[in-house]
DNA sequence: AAAACGCTGACGTGGCGTTAGGGTTC
DNA sequence: GGAACCCTAACGCCACGTCAGCGTTT
């Protein structure tokens, strides 16, 4: 019977991590799962904080970072923690605008190297 | 008085890595410079390699991925090796399109972020 | 003799993976 | 009673960062 709580292993397939990816999260206090007897147990506050961490990191930030963050959106928000986010999130934008352009680059001389390694074959003896 | 070869700063500054970085990458056999008394010089074939590297490096690979390139580099490009060349930069572009189309899905994601933290502001009372 | 540069060795970091060695539940 | 699931504790990995303590060169 699940309440609406997710167990451990429904919780992995939820969100596609292991079993250790959420021991980790919760031994560095992103999550904080209900104890029954020794098991775990994940309410909506952690389904909501699971999602933003996932996204976080996706955005390239690190796991003490969305600690910081998930602090800060426990008090709610305020015009100054707003004002906070979007400098943030011009910087995490600008910085992910960058790799993406590294990105491009890498594929266009990964595939000149390709080419190249087509027209040596070509160029080869027997 | 450096013949063609760069001492251990020069080669950092040419390369932009940190001294540490030098030294693991001749400690896990990348690099192996010339030594005069103990210290370390680095000659046309280190740059090759050193740039070799760290473009691979760019592209994705492990160190010990390229460990192993630049071992069949070694022994010059016949064509079965082109092929296998082909074949890996093939499923690298691959990768790094995935990666790309990500990156931009991740860039979209955070600007609504930020373009609602924007309109929560407005909506805010005092 | 002080500043700049180098060296080795070793421990720390982040984000988990991967055993080892058990307990609990169907 | 065995298979599936859970637990904690602890070591391993990669690509270095960082620090200690010492030698060499200018």
């Amino acid at each position: 019977m699940s309440d609406h709580f997710l167990s451990f292993k429904e919780m992995c397939e939820r969100f596609a991590v292991t079993p250790r990816t959420l021991r980790h999260y919760e031994q560095i206090e992103l999550l904080a799962p209900e104890r029954r007897g020794r098991a775990r147990f994940y309410g909506p506050r952690e389904l909501a904080r699971m999602t933003l961490i996932l996204r976080g990191r996706r955005f390239g930030f690190t796991l003490e970072e969305m600690r910081q963050w998930l602090l800060m959106y426990q008090e709610k928000g305020s015009r100054a923690q707003l004002q906070t986010f979007v400098t943030i999130a011009d910087d995490r934008i600008a910085a992910l605008q960058d790799r993406a352009q590294a990105l491009q680059d890498d594929i266009s001389d990964l595939r000149a190297l390709r080419e190249q390694a087509m027209q040596d074959m070509l160029n080869l003896p027997n």
